[in-house]
DNA sequence: AGCGCTCCAATTGCATGCAGTTTGGCCTTC
DNA sequence: GAAGGCCAAACTGCATGCAATTGGAGCGCT
């Protein structure tokens, strides 16, 4: 029997969810880098809407933590900390846990091989580029919450996912994909088997090597906010008389 | 030590956040029943904002699963299904599980304290009615989360929370909120001694105690929206043609 | 050069206006 | 009296316009 009936959780077709579907699929291959500015002219320009969707979209991103909207200033991709890459991979890993815990035993033969396919579809990418290695990999996961049919595990997973996908981007190194490719192929196997215990413990260790081989080290001069560096500094000083430093310059 | 550094996540202060923040507290306290009408137009005239504003906030809202958007129709607070809610409480269980975990015997006296004066609140509230009592019981989970200085998880288990109190009014028999009391007590006291292991328990049995005393069952009578309840004779017919019935009356 | 100042283009925050869609009542018809 | 069609009011989807804020270029001073 399948996992649950079926049922649609796909976005509506606002023009705020086609620009919102755009934006992040360029966030997530890295066509927009972290920090990359987002004008709301520009994108309403770009995607033949007026600023106000656009400004909508940003918003909408930005309560999906892809995107950093600070009053007045213009809209930037996310940029998170090391330690925020490192707090969404351990949610992650709990709510994939809890996904795979829902689906061991309950596939259908369709689903399953709809994941093999899958698997396969990122076994051929494996010769392209990483950012599409990486999407499909991170498509794989989502695939995975959708066969709960629970549409706020989805969403869950969906976001953190995408915010691992961003990280990525962010710290890691080129990495090879072909034991995640692996490891994929064992979680379905476990799946179809219904060990539920065991492909718990696939997928934590899945993804925790995940982000052990692309989180490599606090690395604090790669790519980080200065700000972030000084923050613990600026704690120890009493919150509101900032320390006044000789013009600080903020990465572009 | 303490958990982590402190740092600011409060929400800006944009009129849209202003809005976010009023309509999600009159939703957890009730004030706003599930299904409630939100016209962008009357919202706006009532906090003194266009309907841009508050078309926004709705936005946002819909984003954190408080309020459902369709499109063309006016907006409604959201009438979470059983099934939904008991998956976000299951949800909720694997992220305050992953709280207390990173809090477990890392906590400062300061912050033992002020948990210890929240659930003092929640003592002294108990005359009260339900729905602030519930309020209180979920903000203590909010501040847990809080504690791990973990953006992402604070988020997360924000969301995740109040969507249960949406769940909690739809559900919910008049309950007791003394053993709730009692448990979160237990809960402090274990965090304080440090056993991660314990407090995790504690923790999961708390919610799935709270869950299971609230989501009583499978009730299809009670507040559930007539279209759901048919919904799963409606999947057995093909799923274009709907089943003409004599003039479905939804609730208004 | 390096630092501080002023001013203007770029950009956001928000309200309003118009067009298209839905809703719910009324009227006709059976 | 019930079913169905019609129409106005209500409401949403979206673009545009205006005021306020920002940040960076240019300029003078040390």
């Amino acid at each position: 029997m399948a996992a649950r009936a079926s049922s649609k959780t796909s976005e509506s077709s606002d023009k705020v969810s086609v620009i919102c579907r755009a934006l992040r699929r360029a966030i997530i291959e890295q066509a927009l880098e972290p920090g990359a500015k987002l004008p709301e002219d520009a994108l309403g320009e770009r995607f033949g809407v007026s600023r106000t969707i656009a400004r909508h979209a940003l918003g909408q991103l930005a309560a999906e933590g892809l995107v950093e909207l600070r009053r007045n200033r213009i809209a930037v991709v996310a940029t998170p900390s090391w330690q925020e890459a490192r707090d969404a991979f351990d949610i992650r890993i709990e709510l994939e846990r809890l996904v795979v815990r829902q689906l061991a035993g309950k596939l259908t033969k369709a689903q399953i091989a709809e994941l093999n396919a899958h698997v396969d579809a990122e076994d051929r990418a494996r010769g392209g580029t990483d950012a599409v290695s990486i999407r499909l990999a991170t498509e794989f996961h989502i695939l995975l919450a959708h066969m709960t049919n629970s549409p706020i595990l989805v969403r869950y997973v969906s976001e953190v996912a995408y915010r691992c996908c961003l990280t990525l981007s962010l710290y890691s190194r080129p990495h090879s994909t072909e034991c995640a490719i692996n490891e994929h192929r064992a979680i379905i196997a476990a799946l179809a088997k219904g060990d539920a215990a065991k492909v718990m413990e696939l997928m934590h260790h899945h993804l925790d090597s995940v982000a052990n081989r692309a989180l490599v080290a606090p690395t604090p001069q790669r790519g980080r906010d200065l700000l972030d560096i000084l923050a613990p500094y600026a704690d120890e000083v009493t919150s509101n008389r900032v320390v006044k430093l000789p013009k600080i310059a903020r990465r572009g």
